[in-house]
Parts: structure tokens; C-alpha cells; sequence
RNA sequence: GCCUCGGUGGCGAAAUUGGUAGACGCAAGGGACUUAAAAUCCCUCGUUCGUAAGGACGUGCCGGUUCGACUCCGGCCCGAGGCACCA
């Protein structure tokens, strides 16, 4: 055996010899049960993050655990390669797209092999490949087909002087990145997938996935966002009626006023007649598309002087035209109840517009309402024509001079709304509600709508927050939308025949408009139902489709189907490793992909992914390292300077997977230290002769014995952490501190020899996921003849876990005072007994009363005095 | 703004089911070896009081439950991720 540990030399060898066995190419013809594991693909942006190491990392210390359990792992590689980044290189530096792209794919694909990560290299792909997005155009066509693809306009950030359309990344507080001009919102046409057609499964299925993390299920949950409400109309003389949604339609006799989208017909037909209503409307077009966007900007409105009528009680309502409400979302029009709504609350306090009362009520509402009627009486104040604060100080006023009864009750409800000037949102008791008065919320919920119901003026409906996705691009780098647009005949799929429908390499990006609309041959197209003249379209998909199903594709990549028997084989995935960003999106676009393959026959699961790992993010400076931050760490140096091994032993050392990660270049060292230590003791045993004899294990000395218990502890809480938890930092610590016993175990007999070398066998298995070179050498140098890779995981000797003493923890008042050495077979009272009888405890007890005693078998005593 | 998660020594972290707070490592300081440096090995290392034995305090802040709380509950503060066209 070698003296020194020779990374760089080993790495390069051990991998060679993986690439000549095949050890990880795979097939479904095994007899073993399958694992697929996988770590999402990457966008080749360049050159490999720590993120990615982080990610592929993990992935490959679980597909190898898992082998050595004896699966059959499927651990694949390929790339998301179609992306805006690939069009801002070729605008910055005159590179095309496809170039650039795929020299990043072969740069990153050394760098991913010079990791040392065990991919079935046969199974590689890249989505902008034509054979790859050829089926998913195919995919479209059929979903088309089945009425789940439809075309609606919708907004999109457009930037008036470049004349383009910008992604919300490519929006700078509103303004074009480039040229700083402000954004505008533009309702375009666009394609829409029908993913609301199966937001109820999407919402039911998530109770099964038990392998998810409670964190991202309750995200989609709340993204998905059911709600049980009432739509109902408004009507309006003159016009058409005005349909809202409200899922609180107990408030529906505290409506004070109706906001409407500024693209409302109510709002348009407004604006026809006031100049100050279109520039307001014109106005609101100022505004980028982002949700957080949206939700923070300042809320405003204006009047529009139209009335709507309440379709209970008859009275007009003021419709006011709004910046906050959208078109397209839902009917574009709500209605606004100040007292019980924290925005409508809002923009009522900032336009002085009137509360007209408090129609849910915390209290019983015969008190209130007695209190009410007195303060009435008094003439002390109305509800109508009141804005909240001037409601507030009336009441607040009239209690310093003279307190009354009446008032003290009113205003220890008032307190309790309007303290801190804001609404009570909560649920109650009506009051205020005519003939619902009295009713809870929920009661008063049934009673309203089947009011509505009964009068054809509203319906319950079940609504949800989730909307269907928009999957057009207006970008030359993605897949191209394989529709034609026929005067004649509407709009018509490209032919089955004709897919894929390519992107034309020959184009120049200039950043303003999509060079597909200019290309001079690519939209000009015959007709494929009548032959005649037609364009092509040129809008291209949204990347999430492409990242949306290539888990499945990674089962066969069959030139001749878009997916075979090899994915019912492979799929659902085991085990599915990223970074905890995608737990939305990408993730919730997966599942409904999978769902609709599954409805086409070409899947069998209804789920993809059955185990979840969410890796935190790799920090640095406290924020997210990205390229667009420019704050990356490349990992290249590192693996230059100390191998693969120590990089992805410090990465996994570093924190538990789940927990973000802040980078650090000082660290790496002592991780290369512990490789170091570790050859080290392999070294000494090697040059002492190994394991000469098989362990006596009936005449072990008591450290012997000690020492042989501490590994087999070890395997055990190892194995945990593999198998249960995914604490790779706890099982490189746990062995950390073998190494560090048997660094001290200082002794020459062959049961030592014996012992030692079981320890290191245990050692260099139980690491080999994580560092597999440095094993793999190791393995062999302690005179095995097969690789590592393929060798079994280690087993727990539970005869060398047994013990006759233990240590036991003595408290009093909770407080830790002693610590004592007690037989393992003792009964609870003799533990108690030799408590009560320690110095240590006998001087914090003193003579005071031993009031209770509480023992804890084999861990601790407390004496509560 | 909304949804989700996190906050423990100088730093990364551990404490798995409510039961010994700080394992393991980094940095730092001291020592050994060396002509010297590197490498390696040994010791110290939460704060504070004490010569010591030992004590008090300590897991973002405030409060609660419990014999016992980093862990559970309520309220705050700060940070991160996501918010539908970054991927």
C-alpha cells in the first residue's frame, strides 16, 4: 500500500476503472427490485455551482447506499438546455444559442465526471435536441386534441421602446432592464394548458405522498388554494350585471362599495365619458405582471359614478375602478366590505369613502346590539356615511365624557376592531344583516347563498387559486408551438408526420422582437387541411415543459415513441433530489404532466416522484449564490487542488440537505485532513502485518470490547442517518469520531489486528457513498479482491452492543448535579435509592422535603425537592 | 403584501420521541518535532464568579405549559426561499 494519499492520481484511475466495468449503466432486466434516483437536471449556464455539487452530491450517496443495498439504481444525466440565458450570451457576445449551449453541456458534463458521480452516461439527453421536444409538440398536439389546450389573452411585461416582450426577471422596479423605460402590461393572445382540470387531484393526491416533506405539500396546498365561496351578480341599470366571487358571503350586508379591474367593461364604458377615468385606466396599464409586484404597490382607485344594485336589499353600491383588481383573474370585479376585509379596509381609510356598518360581531349580539341602539338613541352617532376612524373617535370621545354602559360595552368591541385601526376579519355572530341577524358565519354562509340561489342572482362555487399555465413564449430559444394559422381554416396542428416542427438555426438576436417572427422562411407555410397560404406559429414553450416530463424520458429515450414499457418499469421515481426553490412550479407542473401522460396511457403512476429531498441552497454573503447575482463559487479549483473526495466530503459535512448552506473556503482543508487521517490508519494497519487471525470474540480485553462496541454503534446510527434520516453530516461526524478511538486504541495483540480491521472495512463502506475513490483504493488495500461499489452495506453485531453498566444522569429540581455508574438490570427503585444516596445530590437536597422523584430508565433521575 | 422555512459559541453545526446544550469540524491561542518552514502530533477553547473544588447564567426577544423546554403553545423581531415569463 501506498504511504501517502494521493487524491488527483487515485480519482482519475478509480474512475477509469467504473467507465471500463459499466458498473453504472442499467437495464431492466434485473432481478433486483429498482431504484431510480434522481437529482434535477441543470440549465448548463457555463460552468458547475456549488449548488449543483451539493445536488449531485446527494444524489450520488444515495443511488450508491442504495446499491449496496442491493438495487438496481438508475441514476441518469441530462439537461435543461432551453432558456432565456442562452439568448443574453448571444446578444452579449454574438455566440448563437445552440452554440453556446451545448459547449457548456460538454464543459459541465468533465466537470460532472470528474466528480465522480455514477450516471448511466447512455441514458443522457438535452431538451433542446429535436428528438426530445419533438415528442413534446406530439404531447401538445394530443392535449389540444382532448380540449386541455385552449389560446386566451392574457398580460405580459412589455417593454414600449425595445418593443418586447420581458420576462418579470428582465423588470427592474418596473422598468426595462436594458433601457430602463417603464414596463406596461399587454394582454396578448396566448396558450394556455388546462392544469385547473385537475386541481382537485393535484390537491387530493398530495395526502399519499408521504415520502414529501410536510413544508412543501403545505406550500401546494395553499398554491392550489381550493375555496368553497358564492359567485353572484350585482346588477346594474343599464348594463350588463357585475359578477363577483366572495368566499365570505356572511359579510355580503356590510358591501359598502364593487371594485372592478380597470380592463372591466364597467370600467371602459366609464371611461368613455370621463377624462379623468381613461387616464386613470391608462394609468394602471403602468404596471409590471409579478403577483409580489402587484401586492405591494400602492392601492389605488378611482369612482367611476356608476351604481350597482345589491341583490338583496336593492341599494345602490358604488362601483370603483381599481388598480389591485385584475381581469382574468377570477371575473375581475369584487365586492368590498371595509369592516371585515383588510383591503378593502384600505382603500376605504385612504379614499374616505363610508363604512356603512359592522356586520359580524364577536360578542352576543342582543348586547351589542342594545348598546348600539342607546348610543342611537343619544344621538351620539349613525353607521352610514362614517369613515372607520371618525367611527372610532366618536365612540372613543363620547366614553372619557360621560362613561356610560352602553358605551363601555360598544367600545370594548370597537377596541377590539378598530384597535389598531384595522378590521375584524374573523368569523362571528351577524348583526346589522336584516333577516340574517343572529346567525354564525357559517350558518349565515348557507342561508345567503340559498337566498341568492332561490332569487337565479348567485350560486355556490368551488374556486381555486391555482390558474392554468400560460406556456407562450415570445422567445426564439425554446420549442416551437406546432400550430399554423389558416384564414380559412382556424387554427390547425402541424401533422403528425411533419413533427418535429425545428428551429431555424440561421437567426441573429437583436433584443427587441422574436427573430422567429422575422425569419424569412419559418412561419410561411402551406395550410395542412386546404393548402393555402398560412403562418406558422412563432411563439415557442415555456422551459417548464420540457423539465416537466423528462424524468419519464430518461426510462428509454426511444427514437420511436415518446415514452415505452421502460417507464412504466422505472417510474415513479424512488428517490427525487433539488433545490427546495423548484418546490412549487417545477414541481407542481411534474405532477400534472405525469397525471395527463398517465391519462394517455403512456404512464402507470399518478404520482412522479415518491420521495422528496429538498436541498437547501448554497448561500453566500446570505443570499442565494447565483449567476445573476454573481456571487458563484466554482467548485473547479477545489477539485484541482484537493480531488473530488474532499469537495464532496466538505459539501456534505458542511450542514444537514435540507438546511441552506453558507460557503466557505476554509473548512475544505480540514476535510482533506480527515482523508489523510483516514489513509493514515489504513497505512499503519497495512505496514503492521493487517488482520493476521479471526477475532476471539470471547476473550476481548475491556477496551477491546469498548472499542468494538463504539463501531457497532456506529454502523447502527449510520445507517439511520443513510437509510431514515439523510444526515450525511452526522454519518461523516460519527465516523470522524471512530477514527478518533481507534486514532487511540493503542494496542498490538491480533484481537487489536482483528478489531482494527474491522473497523476499517465498516469505515471505508460506510464512507464509500460519499467519498467512493479514496474507498474504492482502501477496499483493495485491505485485501479485497472486488470493488467497493459493488460491496454490500455493513451489518450491526448486536452481541457487541451489550453492556452491564450504564451511566446514569442525576438531577435535582431539573438541574443536573451528578452523574453516576449503575448496573443495567437495576429495578426504578434501587436507581432511585442510589440517587437519593449520591454526595453530590445529598448536598443540594440538604434537609429539604424530597417532594417527588421521577427516574427515567437507563437515562436519568430527578428529585424535585 | 401573501405562503413556507429558519435563528444554538468567534464560525459551520450536534442534541433523532420533552430528559446531560455545544458531539464533529473550522478558526484562534499554547506546546512538541524541525536549522527553518510545511506537514504531523498533544493541550486549551460559551459567558461569568472563584486559587481551587465548584457555582451562576446561557439556544433571536417576551410570556406560558411541565418535575424538566433548543424541542410544545401564544405573541413579537430578524433573515431566507417562492409568488405563476430566471431556472
Amino acid at each position: 500500500m501506498q504511504e501517502n494519499y494521493k487524491p488527483l492520481a487515485i480519482e482519475q484511475e478509480v474512475q477509469a476503472a467504473w467507465e471500463a466495468s459499466g458498473v453504472f449503466n442499467v437495464s431492466e432486466s434485473s432481478t433486483q427490485a429498482k431504484y431510480y434516483c434522481l437529482a434535477m437536471f441543470p440549465y448548463p449556464s457555463g460552468k458547475l455551482h456549488m449548488g449543483h455539487v451539493r445536488n449531485y452530491t446527494i444524489g450520488d450517496v444515495i443511488s450508491r447506499y442504495q446499491r449496496m443495498l442491493g438495487k438496481n439504481v438508475m441514476q441518469p444525466m441530462g439537461w435543461d438546455a432551453f432558456g432565456l440565458p442562452a439568448e443574453n450570451a448571444a446578444m452579449q457576445h454574438g455566440v448563437h444559442p445552440a452554440d453556446w449551449t451545448y459547449s457548456n453541456i460538454d464543459y459541465m458534463r468533465d466537470q460532472l465526471k470528474r466528480l465522480g458521480f455514477g450516471y448511466d452516461w447512455k441514458r443522457e439527453l438535452a431538451t433542446c435536441d429535436p428528438q426530445y421536444y419533438k415528442w413534446e409538440q406530439w404531447f401538445f398536439l394530443k392535449l389540444l386534441n382532448k380540449g386541455l389546450v385552449y389560446k386566451k389573452t392574457a398580460p405580459v411585461n412589455w417593454c414600449p421602446h425595445d418593443k418586447t416582450v420581458l420576462a418579470n426577471e428582465q423588470v427592474i422596479d418596473g422598468c426595462c432592464w436594458r433601457c430602463d423605460t417603464p414596463v406596461e402590461r399587454k394582454e396578448i393572445a396566448q396558450w394556455f394548458l388546462r392544469i385547473t382540470a385537475y386541481a382537485d387531484e393535484l390537491l387530493s393526491s398530495l395526502e399519499a405522498l408521504d415520502g414529501w416533506p410536510e413544508q412543501v405539500k403545505t406550500m401546494q396546498v395553499n398554491w392550489i388554494g381550493r375555496s368553497e365561496g358564492v359567485e353572484m351578480n350585482f346588477s346594474v341599470p343599464d348594463s350588463e350585471p357585475v359578477s363577483i366571487y366572495t368566499t365570505r358571503p356572511d359579510t355580503l350586508m356590510g358591501v359598502t362599495y364593487l371594485a372592478v379591474a380597470a380592463e372591466h367593461p364597467l370600467a371602459l364604458k366609464a371611461a368613455k365619458t370621463n377624462a379623468e377615468i381613461s387616464a386613470f385606466i391608462a394609468d394602471c396599464k403602468m404596471m409590471e405582471t409579478s403577483e409580489a409586484a402587484m401586492e405591494t404597490m400602492e392601492k389605488r382607485g378611482i369612482d367611476s359614478g356608476i351604481k350597482a344594485l345589491h341583490p338583496i336589499t336593492g341599494e345602490p353600491v358604488p362601483v370603483w375602478i381599481t388598480n389591485f383588481v385584475l381581469m382574468g383573474y377570477g371575473t375581475g370585479a369584487v365586492m368590498s366590505v371595509p369592516m371585515h376585509d383588510e383591503r378593502d379596509w384600505d382603500l376605504a381609510v385612504r379614499y374616505k369613502l363610508p363604512i356603512k356598518r359592522v356586520v359580524i360581531s364577536e360578542q352576543l349580539m342582543s348586547d351589542w346590539k342594545k348598546a348600539i341602539a342607546a348610543l342611537e338613541n343619544a344621538g351620539i352617532y349613525t353607521y352610514s356615511e362614517m369613515t372607520p376612524i371618525e367611527f372610532f373617535e366618536v365612540i372613543e370621545n363620547h366614553l372619557i365624557d360621560p362613561p356610560t354602559r352602553e358605551a363601555e360595552i360598544a367600545f370594548s368591541f370597537l377596541r377590539q376592531q378598530l384597535d389598531h385601526e384595522s378590521p375584524f376579519v374573523k368569523k362571528g355572530i351577524l348583526i346589522n344583516s336584516g333577516a340574517f341577524d343572529g346567525l354564525t358565519s357559517e350558518q349565515a354562509f348557507v342561508a345567503i347563498a340559498e337566498t341568492l340561489e332561490k332569487d337565479n342572482k348567485g350560486q355556490r362555487k368551488t374556486n381555486f387559486r391555482l390558474r392554468d399555465w400560460g406556456v407562450s413564449r415570445q422567445r426564439y430559444w425554446g420549442a416551437p408551438i406546432p400550430v399554423i394559422y389558416c384564414d380559412d381554416c382556424g387554427t390547425v396542428p402541424v401533422p403528425e408526420q411533419d413533427l418535429p416542427v425545428e428551429l431555424p438555426k440561421d437567426v441573429v438576436l437583436d433584443g427587441s422582437q422574436s427573430p422567429l417572427v422575422g425569419h424569412p422562411t419559418f412561419s410561411h407555410v402551406a395550410c395542412p387541411s386546404c393548402g393555402k397560404a398560412a403562418h406558422r406559429e412563432t411563439d415557442t414553450f415555456d422551459t417548464f415543459m420540457e423539465s416537466s416530463w423528462y424524468f419519464a424520458r430518461f426510462a428509454g429515450n426511444n427514437p420511436d415513441s415518446m415514452l415505452d414499457e421502460s417507464a412504466k418499469y422505472w417510474l415513479p421515481v424512488d428517490h427525487y433530489i433539488g433545490g427546495i426553490e423548484h418546490a412549487i412550479l417545477h414541481l407542481l407542473y411534474a405532477r400534472f404532466y405525469t397525471k395527463l401522460l398517465r391519462d394517455e396511457g403512456l404512464l402507470v403512476c399518478d404520482e412522479p416522484f415518491k420521495k422528496l429531498l429538498t436541498q437547501g441552497m448554497v448561500l453566500k454573503d446570505g443570499s442565494k449564490m447565483s449567476k445573476s447575482k454573481g456571487n458563484t463559487v466554482d467548485p473547479q479549483g477545489l477539485i484541482d487542488q484537493y480531488g473530488a473526495d474532499t469537495v464532496r466530503l466538505f459539501i456534505m459535512f458542511a450542514a444537514p440537505p435540507e438546511q441552506s448552506l453558507e460557503w466557505s473556503d476554509s473548512g475544505v482543508e480540514g476535510a482533506f485532513r480527515f482523508l489523510k487521517r483516514l489513509w493514515k490508519q489504513a497505512y499503519q494497519h497495512s505496514e503492521t502485518g493487517g488482520s493476521t487471525v479471526p477475532l476471539d470474540k470471547q476473550a476481548l480485553t475491556e477496551q477491546q470490547q469498548a472499542v468494538r462496541r463504539a463501531l457497532h454503534l456506529t454502523i447502527q446510527k449510520v445507517t439511520d442517518d443513510f437509510g431514515r434520516r439523510y444526515t450525511f453530516n452526522t454519518v461523516i461526524a460519527a465516523n470522524m469520531e471512530l477514527i478518533n478511538t481507534l486514532a487511540k486504541f493503542v494496542d498490538d495483540s491480533d484481537n487489536a489486528k482483528a478489531i482494527r480491521q474491522e473497523a476499517l472495512e465498516a469505515i471505508v463502506l460506510m464512507l464509500s457513498p460519499i467519498v467512493p475513490h479514496i474507498c474504492h483504493q482502501l477496499w483493495l488495500d485491505l485485501g479485497h479482491q472486488q470493488a467497493v461499489v459493488s460491496a454490500s452495506w455493513p451489518e450491526v453485531d448486536t452481541t457487541a452492543l451489550e453492556q452491564d453498566t450504564l451511566e446514569l444522569v442525576l438531577q435535582v429540581n431539573g438541574k443536573l448535579r451528578s452523574k453516576i455508574k449503575v448496573p443495567v438490570a437495576a429495578t426504578k427503585d434501587e436507581l432511585e435509592a442510589m440517587a437519593l444516596n449520591d454526595e453530590h445530590v445529598k448536598r443540594f437536597i440538604e434537609d429539604k422535603p424530597v417532594r417527588k422523584v421521577i427516574v427515567v430508565p437507563n437515562k436519568l433521575v430527578n428529585i424535585v425537592v
